[in-house]
DNA sequence: CGTCCATGTTGGAGCGTTCCAACATTCTTC
DNA sequence: GAAGAATGTTGGAACGCTCCAACATGGACG
């Protein structure tokens, strides 16, 4: 007695039909007679029948999925993002193919390789490493949609990103507010989202009369990157009151270094991170951070990718929607100098 | 001029040989000679040729593909377990499909179906909330591999979990041991995993001479509940001076409630933990917690899994891993009564 | 009472691969 | 120099499904 898995020929034998009947049947076609769906689904229950994804979308030249591509899953915001896109792609009758890039660009092209070899009818990016070539060069086989990436513009490809300029600039503005002059920064190293946000933390020190007092750090938006930076920071500025980190994970990780270092949060130093990280907004010391609605954005970006789906010859969007300034417990004016001492 | 997608036939035309040679070359075939196969390659990479995996896998009847479903993408240590799986799946040359059963059993139970439409050829869970009758469906259909749930034994399910129980123990121990005499437990619920830590605390408590004395909230393991039972403790329950926390998660949530109300940690209350959840050891105040070797297990879980996938006769196996203490920063001695005045 | 229509049902072609038996061609070996 | 082995290459049959044109059947209608 073979296992083989049993077929809709299978079921077609013992239902006494035809294969095309079970698979109108299968399929809740409303043009089978009430007598033969009786038959045929009870045949298919009593065989454990299960259609094969396989055939099916070789026949029907269509794989009712979306490809998602997670660039790390260690970062809580992409789950919270892929929230958003599940969401969408539920209401719309799709599946969606879950893939981790983890670290590598290299990594990240074959795993999204792997998706197009599924025929997968589109595909986003929830963040992602690839150079722009690659890139396009995928976008001109399926729509795609990056999330929190927006710097392949121009092509085919839609964005939903944050303003990162401008709620950098908030960031900053509100240390500044609270009276800090010497604010780092901890970057998020050279990808486009971490360029501008150090362009909107640049340009607000020095539209405030602090050009040529910026202090940035080379970091890479992880929770060692982060906590490595500032350290390095109490060694070569150990007079610097406020940091803004270019990301909640990495903040984290420099909060845990500075209060490592002897200093208090905030009393001795404010610390202000970026995502909107919901971890983050836990803890005996909430972050004080920028707000991105992040299951928002992922279905948004599901939104586009349907609208792409849909009408291909359709322009690609590009969205940015404002951060939002959550202050919490890291971030209070800087010590007097009485207090410094 | 049809965009269609170019097969392994437009390629054989184009490379003018046949398409059981493109088969065989694409697939790196050393049978091939130099030049049919540099014509081939040349043709494929002209023409922007992709494999169609739904084709192949309908005609090799295998999908080189294990499932792996993610109980809940928001707590950051399936994403640690994760990798150790996917480590060890893609030294074997296969590839994972993910797949998230946010919440309810249902939505699980249809993601698994879906695994099993693709032909996956076994599937990992990572924690998961199928009942018993569920699991054992599936595992009659393909070899299935859990990972800490370790509940569904007997049949051919094998698992890879802590040693729960004796983690709870360890953990109650140590407040014990620190001269806490007054500790609560905030449960993970009913699940298999939440009553083995339930049953250690309590075990403990009672060979301790605390019978009678045991506090337990019921909780679910995530940040939200901890945060709702710890409320409630400090309600019902002032003077306890130790909380012992299913997970990490929730005892981040804990944490965060016992210092709204007003309590310092670890100077008034200590907490401990459970899972080793690396963001945990992050922070000001880094939690003490039973660490689980969490990226091991899912290396042994993907171990088993292939085992099992080469003889399928193997009787399933179930690992325990004991769990470790890590004393970080939120537990420390009680306060003497003088103190609590 | 023949015609038309609506309702169910069917077999065959095709989706893009892999596998297999069979076939050329060239290289050894006695 | 014939037999056999090694090396490349090929067409056709699967794989399990969906689609399509065609076909029964049984009323409704003039």
């Amino acid at each position: 007695m073979p296992a083989r898995k049993p077929t809709i020929n299978d079921v077609a034998a013992r239902a006494g039909v035809s294969k095309s009947l079970v698979s109108l049947a299968i399929r809740g076609s409303d043009r089978v007679s009430d007598e033969s769906r009786t038959a045929i689904l009870r045949a298919a229950e009593e065989l454990g029948y299960r259609p094969n994804a396989a055939a099916r979308s070789l026949a029907d030249r269509r794989s009712h999925t979306i490809g998602v591509l997670l660039h790390d899953l260690h970062n809580p915001i992409f789950a919270q993002v892929l929230d958003g896109v599940q969401e969408v792609v539920r209401e719309h009758g799709y599946r969606t193919m879950l893939v981790t890039g983890d670290e590598t660009s290299d990594r990240e092209a074959a795993e999204i390789a792997a998706l197009l070899e599924f025929q997968v009818e589109g595909i986003i990016l929830i963040s992602h490493d690839l150079d722009p070539e690659r890139a396009l060069r995928v976008a001109r086989e399926c729509p795609v949609v990056t999330v929190l990436r927006g710097d392949i513009s121009g092509a085919g490809i839609a964005s939903v990103c944050s303003a990162d300029t401008e709620g950098a600039t908030l960031a900053t503005k509100h240390l500044l507010s609270l009276g800090h002059t010497r604010i780092a920064h901890i970057s998020g190293g050279v990808s486009e989202v971490a360029r501008a946000r150090e362009v909107g933390y640049r340009q607000t020190m020095a539209e405030s009369g602090l050009a040529g007092q910026e202090i940035v750090l080379p970091g890479d938006f992880t929770e060692a990157g982060g906590r490595r930076a500032a350290l390095r920071v109490w060694e070569e500025h150990p007079d610097v009151t406020a940091l803004f980190v270019a990301n909640d994970l990495s903040a984290l990780g420099a909060l845990a270094a500075t209060q490592g270092s002897g200093r208090s949060v905030p009393q001795d130093v404010s610390i202000i991170g970026y995502d909107g990280m919901s971890l983050a907004a836990l803890g005996s010391l909430t972050l004080t951070t920028m707000v991105q609605p992040l299951e928002e954005m992922g279905r948004q970006a599901a939104g586009q990718l349907f609208a792409k789906i849909d009408s291909p010859r359709r322009r690609a969007q590009h969205v940015r929607i404002p951060s939002v300034l959550h202050p919490r417990g890291t971030t209070a004016p800087p010590p007097t100098s009485a207090e410094r001492q």
